[in-house]
DNA sequence: CTGAAAGCGCTAACAC
DNA sequence: GTGTTAGCGCTTTCAG
């Protein structure tokens, strides 16, 4: 049962009785096409089935209609949520969202990248603002529209949505201190490569500062942010350090691996210790107690990521997009 | 400053003085080029910078280097992690994936397919093995590998790699038989839809038949599985059938709800109420309270997946393979 | 082993 | 409005 080639544009023209560019401009609504012929196009589209190559159509056209996401790990959740907004975002517009995942490698990062370029796609989605230079230079020559998303602290190389995440984490620490904590700790994973988790805890740290305070302790840890890891750490830092009455996760997942040690320990959350981490993932409302967070609006930030390449619009204004969100504290008190 | 054009094929040809399909023959290993000439090429592209045009090897060769990958959600961190494993098992093959979500809507899912199928990819990953026929009939006929992943429980269209989810479910009844369970209730979310969860549920209930019981009640809600739905409808299974001493969850995150319920409300885990999850997330270990679990190897599974169609090799054997995981039980006792 | 010719399926530029 | 002519950058023939 010899499968059939699949039809193409010339088959539709053919089956339509008008030539190729007809049926192309009818197609996808480009140019002008007498209503007749355009209905003539699209019912004999239908009939023979056809589905346009976008491959063909890349090739000769400048743009394909790919759009390149490079996020460092999908092993968070944080990640996946920002590419299914950006799925969401892209719906409709026939684009293809592909993605490259680094493992916060910036030697992956690059290679990654280039690897997309050489797609030509409409767009690119990148993770943060903190490329080494030579990824800076791909990015800056790419002859496509590039999103930086999550973070804001930074220069970006063109558009970019996110928000600020020195800013969030000295927003934490003023909303901690005003709830009377005065003992801090700090318990964070992979700060070596995640710069974002880096920046909260610097601007945690230089809030604290200019209430005269600092982190009496801190437990840090290299590789991924476990909810066992959270809870390891936290139960090694309270031992040492029993006095102790806020501590500041690099994030929830890390935050609830905390709050199942106090459980374990019996340490009453968040009367004696406060427990604070950062995302405000779904599972922090269930918790059996109660522990503060920020939540990120991850999916939006995809969206929008999307929607600035997705959208032609806005006038070639030379100054690039710049969408700010801020996460919301809620201290679960 | 005028960005150059890219280099192309021509370029490195002329630069290194042959012709254009000596070029393209050497950088891609393909046919015979003498020695000499194959060194010459790869001085002279690496000299000017290139990168190979995909778009244009793909619409003249046959298949491109894209790989699809439908997934019916991505704020399940199981897809996620899915999708991590296939982005490991392309690693070094030069293909990209690109996704589509399709949030477990068959419509939707026909249309992702076939958007993709556009786009001539070298294969299709594809979730479940439960599509309507239309979709099916689009699979059967695609030119490219199709592997469908996660479920066994039927008739792939060719490659399939997974487990089997009925078998899972009634592996998971014997064991909490054996550990001397005998009141069993049910909790689950968005069964309608997942059709894998739905076959672990009827596993599961046909175990419990062949040793003469059953589920004492179950509570069921469309929607995504949260941590938190889990909470509700454990409390309200329990307040109305306090006499269940183990509870079958759809899954981990449901399982975590249960187990944070029965925390606040001081219901000893798992000495009084055994409640056991699927999936084996991380975040299970940590847990203040020990639950039961099925581990499933999701990254694994992407990663065979992925390999399918990443290599051409098993000699063109008309069997497809079919790759069987079996998800590890830990009771977690 | 190497090269020349002929497209892959589509669209941008011009004519008409 | 509509058709024609050229490619996009690569690989597949098929001759040498």
């Amino acid at each position: 049962m010899a499968r059939k080639r699949r039809p193409t544009l010339s088959d539709v023209a053919a089956e339509a009785g008008v030539s190729k560019m007809t049926a192309s401009r009818a197609l996808r609504g480009a140019g002008d096409v007498s209503k007749t012929n355009a209905d003539l196009v699209r019912t004999a589209a239908k009939r023979i089935g056809y589905v346009g190559n976008p491959l063909a159509a890349s090739l000769s056209g400048k743009r394909s209609g790919l759009i390149g996401v490079v996020i460092p790990s999908l092993t968070n959740i944080v990640f996946a949520e920002v590419l299914s907004g950006i799925a969401e975002g892209i719906e409709g517009s026939g684009m293809q969202p592909v993605f490259g995942v680094t493992n916060y490698d910036p030697d992956k990062e690059y290679e990654v990248i280039r690897n997309m370029l050489s797609w030509n796609p409409a767009g690119l989605i990148v993770t943060g603002l903190d490329q080494p230079e030579d990824t800076l230079g791909l990015l800056r020559n790419a002859p496509v529209s590039v999103v930086q998303i999550m973070d804001l602290d930074g220069t970006p190389v063109s558009a970019c949505v996110g928000m600020s995440h020195h800013a969030a984490g000295a927003a934490m620490a003023e909303a901690l201190l005003a709830a009377g904590r005065t003992a801090f700790g700090y318990v964070g994973c992979g700060l070596d490569r995640d710069t974002r988790a880096r920046k909260r805890f610097e601007g945690f740290a230089a809030a604290l500062a200019r209430h005269g305070t600092g982190f009496e302790a801190t437990r840090t840890r290299e590789g991924h942010s476990t909810t066992q890891a959270g809870r390891e750490l936290t139960a090694d830092l309270m031992a040492a350090h029993p006095g102790l009455d806020c501590i500041y996760y690099s994030n929830d997942d890390l935050a609830a691996g905390g709050a199942f040690h106090c459980i374990a320990a019996g340490l009453e959350v968040p009367g004696a210790l406060l427990l604070a981490g950062f995302n405000g993932l779904d599972f922090v409302e269930s918790l059996p107690v109660r522990i503060a967070t920020s939540r990120t609006p991850r999916r939006e930030i995809g969206r929008a990521a999307a929607r600035i390449i997705v959208d032609p619009d806005r006038g070639e204004d030379p100054v690039a997009q710049r969408i700010v969100f801020s996460p919301r504290i809620d201290l679960g008190l």
